[in-house]
DNA sequence: TTAACATATCATAATATTGTGATATGAAAA
DNA sequence: TTTTCATATCACAATATTATGATATGTTAA
């Protein structure tokens, strides 16, 4: 900040903010995790971008649910339930346990719970 | 839950837990909330679905960036960051003031700090 | 065994989302 | 003014996701 001032110039061919432009990027950068783990976490939060998904998600946040149950609740077909199950098992978001000939199904920890809950907060407001 | 034990039948075309299947049923959608707020949720969250608006938002995490300083960091074409920005501004997860001919991105709230965090713990563990 | 039931998988048409080239806007410098 | 720069919008081909019909699997009851 003292020596060196003459460096607040080649803005020809970038912005310049309040600080240099190079150290913005490197500090930023520093900051970043691993370009699988982005995939990775879009990957799993593209699940709760799904209003059936979010709403089978929602059951399961106040107990535990076999497939049909789920089916009457929200009044969908098995398929689909089926399916948006299959998703949410394959992203470990849910679990389930077979009983007998029935599955039932639950949240994978607390985290799904959380994140539901504070996105819910955030539309309120 | 006394009178009318007859009740427990009708298994023909439903599966049965532990307990009424009508009880369960009645009681879980007593939960639920609105059919438009879970559009509403899944379409906030959707937009934490894709790697390229994850990045941004963990950039601006660190510290609030205009637009430029996005692209050099995440080395992604100016067209590109605008569009996914547009859509943070749009669903209300990211601001922006402007500052003469720049945008000045930055968080709308913690809820969204909190949520990537949440997510990254959950898939990091 | 067979039948009935709960759940899972597969295939697919309808729909939505992606990144990006082309282009527009608007502010400051020349 | 014109030019340059930072950012925004539009349009669209490529790709991904949706719900669901058809069908398979596996469990229990008859």
């Amino acid at each position: 900040m003292s020596e060196n001032n003459n460096l607040e110039n080649n803005n020809d061919d970038m912005c310049e903010v309040f600080n240099s432009h190079e150290d913005v990027i490197e500090r930023v950068q520093a900051r970043m995790i691993e370009e699988e783990q982005y995939s990775e976490l879009a990957e799993f939060f593209k699940i709760f971008g799904n209003p059936t998904r979010l709403k089978i998600l929602s059951l399961l946040a106040v107990e535990d649910l076999c497939v049909c149950d789920i089916c009457d609740t929200l009044n969908l077909n098995q398929t689909t339930v089926s399916n948006q199950l299959r998703i949410l098992r394959a992203n470990n978001i849910v679990k389930y346990q077979k009983e007998g000939k029935m599955a039932r199904y639950s949240l994978t920890d607390l985290h799904i719970e959380m994140i539901y809950k504070i996105g819910l907060e955030h539309i309120l407001e």
